[in-house]
DNA sequence: TGTACATCAGTGAACGCGCGTTCACTGATGTAC
DNA sequence: TGTACATCAGTGAACGCGCGTTCACTGATGTAC
């Protein structure tokens, strides 16, 4: 992507993060269906094959861009957290909220993420990514007084937090939950809180 | 789709039928970005320009494919609910293991359904088998003591039922919650039914 | 019952399209001396 | 500081592929008389 007043250099400098950010663009408005390598390159100034270099075939594109969407999921709940009062069950509300936000403002990558084949779901980087997002879920749920697995095991409480918070980020993202997602922020926020207080045991 | 002793014949009968089968199949073993019209042609044993006399276009069969997951869908809940409890709790809970059973057992068609643009979502026979399936739910929550919406907005306990029976559906269709859908099938339903009667008010 | 004819359902060849990938190339960069 | 050279990053033309759609056709069916 060359800036307005640059020159147009023949090495770009940092094609990768360009193609990358090029793809949530292109994923964003092409969706995951109508995704393809070529209008990345084309929105990223760049011939088709360059790529390549950097992420061996569109596969691997599509697999790192999956993994930032993980590190940009993560950072959603954090940013709800951040403002949010100290204790673990407000903090712990304020990430389902986060939780919810991503898959708004990033429907078609929360697709990637949660309903496609297209990205290599064995690769490292991904898992890491993905497990650092739900790590940081299931840690808020045990600071909450839930209680979480012993080796593959997943508790109660760890389940229901994670399936509300996915299930309203899930159904507002395809539009199913207008009711809600339509509201004024503040009632919005309220709405989904209520909703998602249903899956803690003990009103604190 | 020809019988194995039957004569093939110019014209097949039920092509229609046929093909909404082949398309399912084809989804199946495809997934929902791997999907073609071609494939499903030759799964029906027909040629591939025969759907366009049924379905116009390739977006016309998986939107019919689309309404046929809804009824399909529907139906699965019902297949809980005839053998449970009558009162209306278990017959929300039932429900409830009837949504994850679906998505579990056919997650290509629930993807089309939940997260997929390739279906016309503006079609009547679409939006009409939605319709009935979601009624179906929100049917069992007045049943069971909840409210429901007035206008356009959904109730909290609405939503909560909703939103938990979807997430575990979606969680388990992308192999999320392993640890919870690979117990065996008694200890799965009980664990199951813990986390979504979470989402009920009071408790029977 | 038989024949003519309209309508319908499926065929198969052909079309143009966009795709991902390959490949020989070339310009830019960095390093050794 | 200057030159030679290896390496790297991007180009652009070409490839083969599978796709959805179109179209003239033909076989089958049903109906009117």
């Amino acid at each position: 992507m060359t800036e307005p007043g640059d020159k147009p250099r023949y090495h770009h400098g940092d094609l990768r993060a360009a193609l990358l950010a090029a793809a949530e663009a292109e994923l964003a408005s092409s969706g995951v269906e109508g995704f393809s390598l070529r209008a990345v390159a084309k929105r990223a100034g760049v011939s088709h094959a360059a790529p390549a270099h950097h992420f061996g075939d569109a596969k691997g594109l599509l697999t790192a861009l999956c993994a930032e969407g993980f590190r940009l999921f993560l950072a959603s709940q954090q940013m709800r957290e951040a403002p949010a009062a100290p204790d673990p069950r407000s903090q712990l509300l304020a990430a389902g909220l986060g939780y919810i936000d991503f898959a708004e403002a990033s429907p078609a990558l929360f697709r990637l993420m949660f309903g496609s084949d297209k990205p290599r779901h064995d690769s490292p980087d991904l898992f890491q990514a993905g497990r650092a997002a739900f790590g940081h879920l299931a840690d808020q749920v045990v600071a909450a007084g839930g209680q979480v697995s012993q080796k593959d095991r997943i508790s109660v409480d760890a389940a229901a937090v994670w399936a509300i918070a996915h299930g309203l980020a899930a159904l507002i993202q395809s539009s199913q939950m207008a009711g809600i997602a339509n509201l004024p922020p503040e009632q919005r926020d309220a709405a989904l809180s209520a909703i998602l207080a249903r899956a803690l045991p003990a009103p604190g």
